[in-house]
RNA sequence: CGGGGUGUAGCACAGUUGGUUAGCGCGCUACGUUCGGGACGUAGAGGUCGGGCGUUCGAGUCGCCUCACCCCGACCA
């Protein structure tokens, strides 16, 4: 096995084939029966849940509130917002009938054409359609705003083709839909939640991104801005991780939401949608992992601390267990979870190469040599590097080499990304270098036409227009039209 | 929907110009020896060769049809 996953390495051309064989090694997830669809292991599940968790934390910091609203949408609802409707119609999954029966001619069921729905139902691809024929029931007054709402739950894109965590037919994900007074207000929110978005990639899933608003070719379906949390795998393309929506006030509009502002007059309220999916996954398994498996940020590793004990017969083990169940008890108080893998069906060197594939921040490993001398070894998952430490005061030690895991991660992708980030001027050097697996930052005349041409010539799309970055003027690459600041190119996934 | 590829045990594969009872490795089960980097020995279980039709004395192998999956495109907040 171990092998078989260090046979491959990293190159673009079997990029794809690498991941893949990640995603079943770590046992994350596999294919369903489903098409398109994804059957997310337990190990994989533990993963999003950390994530779950940590950011239900930072919505709720910021004042949102959870809800739930229905897995299935009237088909009216959906051509309520023209724009939206035309982003999202060839992609859903429609519920037709109610029923089935038995079929009279013995296969087993079929669906029963008496139990026809009058009106369809989509499988939701978004909520924004529900929830704002919901939204209306609630807001009357300027007194009900702003309005914070989350919701965690799955969605269906019927895509074409589908991989795993990164587009896959049917997701999980949080939504948050929000209701405010003022533009300024929807605005700011749009902004705040991208900043929520960025703090958590960047402080809890090692992985830096760069922010920024959506050309107008790439906005949301129904949004008159999209701003983006982009960030560089390894192979040097581009995954759009997060997105906030300002809506202005076209869901409010479509369905007749109003308020009674301070004045006693109506006004339709205004908007934001934001969404981060388990399409994270995939950008963590491609940011760190190496050719051994899966690296994990200690902040979002299900067992951040693993023990082996390697011993010969049930003395050896006792004496084992005996001196690490205090520094179990003690790692646990300090917040670390640690598993003490003392199964005895397997062998050191194959729970070694196991917890390595799953991206075990940290592996001690304790033997009857090192009872003998007070120490442990210990090896850190980011850099393979093993060391022999002293027992005594070891917790301590092993806070400081978590926290280390955590920014050097961060650090490497960075590095990483400055290294492969280039700027170019002309367009016959962005068609060379676009070839190599990089982030362009270059001028763009502001068109959709332009953008279309490179992307049909190229592949590369603009990622995003970032907030960040030299805002020099220049001129367009392409055209030689007039550029308000160089834009970020990539090849995406 | 186009172009390419693959379907043989849980997984990954071999199977000669068609030939008898379909094989290897990993995994699995039992017992024993082991245990500081994916252990070894012995014994064992596991197959309508994706499905259908045809050619033939005889089809995993040849032909036609069909289904499924993978890769590359088209598509994709």
């Amino acid at each position: 096995m171990a092998t078989e996953l260090k046979n491959f390495t990293k190159r673009a051309d079997n990029y794809s084939q690498w991941y893949n064989e990640l995603v079943a090694k770590a046992d994350l997830a596999e294919q369903s029966a489903v098409r398109g669809c994804m059957v997310i292991k337990p190990y994989g599940y533990a993963i999003w849940e950390k994530m779950q968790r940590q950011l239900d934390d930072m919505f709720k910091a910021t004042g949102h509130q959870n809800a739930y609203f229905p897995l299935l949408i009237p088909k009216s609802f959906l051509s309520r917002e023209a724009e939206h409707v035309e982003g999202f119609a060839k992609e859903c999954a429609i519920v037709t009938h109610h029923r089935l029966k038995n079929d009279p001619e013995g296969n087993g069921v079929i669906v029963d054409p008496e139990a026809k729905l009058e009106e369809e139902l989509i499988i939701r691809p978004t909520s924004e359609t529900i929830i704002w024929s919901t939204f209306k029931n609630w807001i009357h007054s300027y007194r009900d705003l702003p309005l914070l709402i989350n919701q965690w739950a799955n969605v269906m894109r019927w895509e074409m083709r589908t991989r795993m965590f990164l587009r896959t037919a049917e997701f999980l994900w949080q939504e948050g839909h929000t209701a405010h007074a003022t533009r300024e207000e929807a605005e700011a929110e749009a902004r705040r939640m991208l900043e929520v978005y960025a703090t958590f990639a960047q402080e809890f899933m090692a992985i830096p991104v760069i922010k920024g608003v959506k050309s107008a070719t790439e906005r949301f379906a129904g949004a008159l801005d999209t701003y983006t949390i982009e960030a560089m795998m390894q192979d040097g393309k581009a995954l759009q991780s997060g997105t906030s929506h300002f809506l202005g006030q076209n869901f409010a509009k479509a369905f007749d939401v109003t308020f009674m502002n301070k004045d006693n007059k109506p006004e339709y309220v205004w908007a934001s949608s934001w969404g981060v999916s388990t399409r994270l996954m995939g950008a963590l398994i491609m940011t760190h992992s190496d050719d051994n498996g899966l690296v994990l940020p200690p902040k979002l590793a299900p067992i951040q601390v693993v023990i082996v004990p390697i011993y010969k017969n049930n003395d050896g083990l006792k004496a084992i267990s005996d001196k690490v169940q205090p520094l179990i008890e003690e790692l646990r108080a300090k917040g670390i979870s640690v598993k003490y893998d003392d199964a005895d069906n397997r062998r050191p060197g194959f729970k070694f190469a196991d917890y390595e594939v799953k991206g075990v921040p940290v592996r001690l490993a304790i033997g009857q040599r090192d009872l003998e001398q007070g120490t442990v070894e210990m090896m850190r998952r980011d850099t393979l590097q093993k060391e022999s430490v002293a027992f005594d005061g070891i917790a301590d030690h092993i806070v400081e080499v978590l926290d280390d895991i955590q920014k050097s991660l961060y650090q490497k992708a960075l590095d990483r990304r400055i290294q492969r980030t280039i700027t170019v001027d002309t367009y016959d050097e962005f068609k060379k270098r676009i070839e190599e697996g990089v982030f362009i930052m270059a001028h763009w005349d502001g068109t959709p036409e332009t953008e279309a041409k490179i992307k049909e010539e190229t592949k590369a799309t603009i990622r995003c227009i970032p907030f960040d970055s030299d805002k020099t003027p220049g001129v367009c690459m392409v055209t030689g039209k007039p550029s308000a600041q160089r834009v970020l190119f990539a090849r995406s996934y």
